[in-house]
DNA sequence: TCACCATGGGACATATGCTGTCCCATCTGA
DNA sequence: TCAGATGGGACAGCATATGTCCCATGGTGA
């Protein structure tokens, strides 16, 4: 496929520039809307009549369509950018990328979104978009349990889930773990939340406090709301989570100094539901939670890693030598390239 | 693939239609080079200014060259042709009626040229042209006998074959069956001698007289240059034949009236090799021949039937419940049509 | 409620590319 | 040698794309 296009490219030229135009163009307005003409000229770095002449031929097609205050995408929008996806990868290189990705991690299967979200913070959103699509495609028909993890890029997404992943599904979110020690707008309650409420779907909370010892868990194990909700993420088949940087984590969770110098003595790179590991994967230290861990990902019919930065190369790297190899992964060409140049 | 298109054409509208244009001009110079503006206009059904900037923008990209004598299609526009011809398949629609052609027959492969050999007397060299892209693709490298049989289309092959075809590969050409009392120019002696020349190669004739008995095949069989060529025969590994009509085959062979008679009688539609079969693709009468049968097609590595016209429709159709799952189908769109509109 | 700002739409000159239609010098092949 | 086909030049007309304004308006936050 890849050497195809050389030749369309050939035969018509500047074919492809304008695809590729027109379709970040509808990328960026599913990710604004609505919008208008010039801010949308302003982000893409076009002139304001460009972004007209190409609105308009999208809006002929029935693409888009033209509110008093913006553009929108219609539904035929959406499912153009879902279908226009793989070529439109092909085209610009990534989807070479994505399979040698997929080769080198062990993936079911590999989205990479052009851009590097340490630079550039709308690539986490657009990450976010290709989650909601990749969902939308994979995601098995009639009731699932979703179990979510917090962070940064799980808001990211839970910002864009939209309702028609509903369609055919009644879904239910749940915390995969117990709050983390995250601040309370990307701790994984308020993604759960968000996640439901977008999908007319259902959530249930697992308000837990900072745990430091085993006994505490033991007992807290018993109370009722939480036994219920534990419950619940035992049945859970789907699960989406992100992969960070260990000593980043462990910043942002404000680990006590101590565990943070353990992180440090065994070398972790990254961390996953709570679990540090090594750049081989081994597991180096567990912070005492209920909930989920990477093991149970064996049981889920699906599975979606969302990381994306160059700074979190190393820590996918790492993790992708522990989960079953049915795992899919959403990351940026930064982090792709970070691993892949290697 | 099919769904894609409509949104390639959503979002850039019209680009399809000149991808489509620049493709047919480059199919026609192919078939007919050199060749002036002018004459691709006429031929095109085009206004000569609209060929030429289509031919400018075809040289500046390098797939032809300008002569004073005409347009000549480089190597890099053979290769653009090779591969975009699956493409521009999907583009007008054949793509999918080859692969309802290929499971409704049960081919191999299938490649179907827009048009009817019989309306058009140039499809049938798009054929042959299309038979040469698939060889080229298809014949193993090294060393291999062809076993060619006769007729205006297996003739059409012939014309177009080209010596690129022999880069890495040593050809002989050997005739399946002996002459089947085909006039000189397409008979598979011609055909061979051609084809040989056309790709430097080798060939090996077979003259016979028409044979009434068996007896006769018998001796013959004995003498030393026709058991030679025989024996060439049976090492074979490749065969390209072609697919007549009943009546007509036996009309342009002059059979007698008796014969003719007994495939009136036994329903016999179509024709390959000599041998003749019914709707059901029972043989009904065999040609007393020395050669290859319709039986040794089994241990062949490559099987190209080449076929077109909506005539030959019901012979077509007939032959594919005889010989082995591993024949490549070259034909034309009025074939296909007929057989697949049932 | 009001004011402001971003919105779509209109307008226009300009640039670029495509089209139709000539003519002409030149080359080719019979 | 010569007739016919070749590529190339030229030009006007047309369509589309582009850059740059301005304007009325509607939604939103103060």
């Amino acid at each position: 496929m890849d050497l195809e296009w050389k030749w369309v490219n050939a035969v018509v030229p500047k074919m492809t520039q304008k695809l590729l135009r027109r379709y970040s163009l509808l990328l960026m307005i599913r990710q604004t809307q609505p919008v208008g003409r010039r801010s949308l000229a302003e982000r893409l770095a076009l002139t304001e009549r460009t972004v007209r002449t190409d609105l308009d031929s999208l809006l002929d097609t029935g693409l888009v369509s033209m509110q008093t205050n913006g553009v929108w995408l219609t539904d035929d929008g959406q499912t153009a950018i879902l279908n226009l996806q793989p070529l439109v990868a092909d085209l610009t290189g990534l989807r070479k990328k994505e399979t040698q990705l997929k080769t080198r991690l062990g993936l079911k299967d590999c989205l990479i979104v052009s851009g590097d979200s340490d630079d550039r913070s709308d690539v986490k959103q657009t990450m976010g978009e290709a989650a909601n699509d990749l969902l939308r495609q994979q995601l098995p028909a009639g009731e699932s349990v979703v179990a979510v993890m917090g962070g940064t890029t799980m808001a990211a997404v839970a910002e864009t889930l939209s309702a028609t992943l509903a369609d055919n599904r009644q879904l239910t979110f749940v915390p995969a773990r117990g709050g983390m020690g995250e601040s309370p707008k990307i701790q994984a309650n308020t993604v759960c939340a968000r996640m439901a409420e977008a999908t007319n779907g259902h959530f249930q909370a697992l308000y837990l406090p900072e745990l430091s010892s085993k006994l505490a868990s033991t007992s807290l194990r018993q109370e009722p709301a939480i036994a219920q909700t534990l419950d619940l993420i035992d049945h859970a088949n789907v699960a989406i989570h992100c992969v960070g940087d260990a000593m980043a984590m462990a910043k942002r969770r404000q680990m006590s100094a101590e565990v943070t110098a353990t992180l440090v003595n065994r070398h972790a790179v990254g961390e996953a539901f709570g679990d540090f590991f090594d750049q081989n994967g081994q597991i180096v230290y567990r912070v005492p939670k209920l909930g989920l861990s990477i093991s149970d990902l064996d049981r889920m019919d699906l599975v979606v890693a969302v990381a994306g930065g160059h700074s979190k190369a190393a820590a996918v790297e790492a993790y992708f030598k522990i989960p079953p190899a049915k795992t899919f992964l959403i990351t940026d060409e930064g982090l792709a390239d970070m691993i892949l140049k290697k």
